[in-house]
DNA sequence: GAAAAACATTGATCCGGGTCAAGAAATACT
DNA sequence: AGTATTTCTTGACCCGGATCAATGTTTTTC
């Protein structure tokens, strides 16, 4: 596996010259993680943030209650875990591997020295910034769109908008992921097969054809 | 007015050298905005990030529906619509001032050369961190509190945690703040009258003696 | 100071979706 | 394989809070 290429395809690192890419694909270390399998717990101390390369995290956070809420559930090419690199030691949320995943371990220290160069600074900085937007999108999604909308905001999110997906994810993590519970979530799926919007057997959920295109007219 | 002091007393440019804090004061302008008016709208475009020094600024999105979704109300000594600086021209929120309130306006050419400095650099960075820890807590208290615990959360972050406040926002603001409506928010004043937990005339708001400490109990 | 506009309260009604419970189906375990 | 455990589905029930509507109150405006 070519690190070096690996880091050079997410749209962060686009950016970086040569010299810092290669410095620091030789500085982060490859880590695979099974299904199921916790990556860090809130509130462990941590030195390095994370670059997922294929799979899926989800990112949670448990309440006192014991209840868990999933703050964000991370794609390939995705950065996470970033805030240990500055504010504090601890992770502020817990990382589980929803499938096989393969993640970079970037440790803080070569962060930081890449930091004096200007166009990492400004990328690593606009990277922070669009996941600001990102959290601030998901606010204003769990207060005004309800369960259905916010499962094919999920969707078009996590694998962009297409008529066919291939779902590894179980229900029950999907449902976590949109705020909502096994039951409700399931009633939902069976309102979307009745109405014909959607099939889903197996892992094959297949959306009725033009379903985006319908979509995007009834919500501007 | 003295620029200079005004920024020192902030948390963030306590760590900035003398040096860097008197230019970064040469090149802040002072901004007076009246109740009610705008500073910036969604989708504008500007090149200026913001320091509050006093007053309450609401920032807040707009739906397709109308509808409007606060997404944060800042207090004295906190920056916002840094966004603009890297990620895009545009402000991806609007502005209002809930009161009376003074902001500096810190353009973004010279916020570029400061991240030259390392110190400087680094307390940004650490600031935008704590943005982004904020917003996550936002997403926690939205799905696992009710409105009753909402509205204290607001007071405490907003004023701390008092016996006596002084409030000049109006009702329908803080029910926006909270994510309910004025109605939802009017009884649950009421009923909060009721258990003699509060009591509200005019600006005056007053906590029954040790609510907080016995708050803390309840929830940990 | 009167009219208009914005804000606040109260009542009646309704609904999305959370919770509890119990069975079915799928996975994992040895 | 057969059992155990987790996941998924379905039903019954309930509740917080949104919405609509009507009225009272305060603030703006001219």
């Amino acid at each position: 596996m070519d690190l070096e290429k690996i880091l050079r395809n997410t749209d962060f690192f686009h950016w970086i010259g040569d010299k810092h890419l290669s410095s620091l694909a030789g500085i982060s270390i490859p880590k695979k993680v099974g299904k199921k399998q916790t990556l860090f717990l809130e509130g462990q101390r941590g030195h390095a943030m994370f670059l997922l390369v294929y799979g899926m995290i989800q990112l949670h956070k448990s309440a006192l209650d014991g209840r868990d809420i999933v703050i964000r559930v991370i794609g390939p090419g995705e950065f996470f875990a970033e805030v240990v690199l500055f504010e504090q030691d601890n992770y502020p949320v817990s990382a589980v591997a929803l499938e096989e995943s393969l993640v970079l371990m970037l440790p803080r220290r070569q962060i930081h020295c890449l930091l004096v160069d200007e166009s990492f600074r400004n990328a690593f900085i606009t990277m922070l910034m669009r996941k600001q937007r990102h959290l601030t999108e998901r606010i204003l999604n769990l207060t005004l769109h309800d369960a259905e909308e916010r499962f094919f905001l999920f969707l078009k999110e996590q694998y962009g908008c297409r008529e066919a997906y291939n779902i590894s994810l179980s229900k029950k993590d999907i449902a976590a992921a949109i705020f909502t519970n096994p039951e409700t979530f399931s009633r939902l799926i069976q309102r979307l097969r009745h109405s014909e919007t959607i099939t889903w057997k197996q892992k094959e959920l297949t959306l009725r054809k033009g379903f985006w295109e319908n979509r995007e007219e009834k919500n501007g």
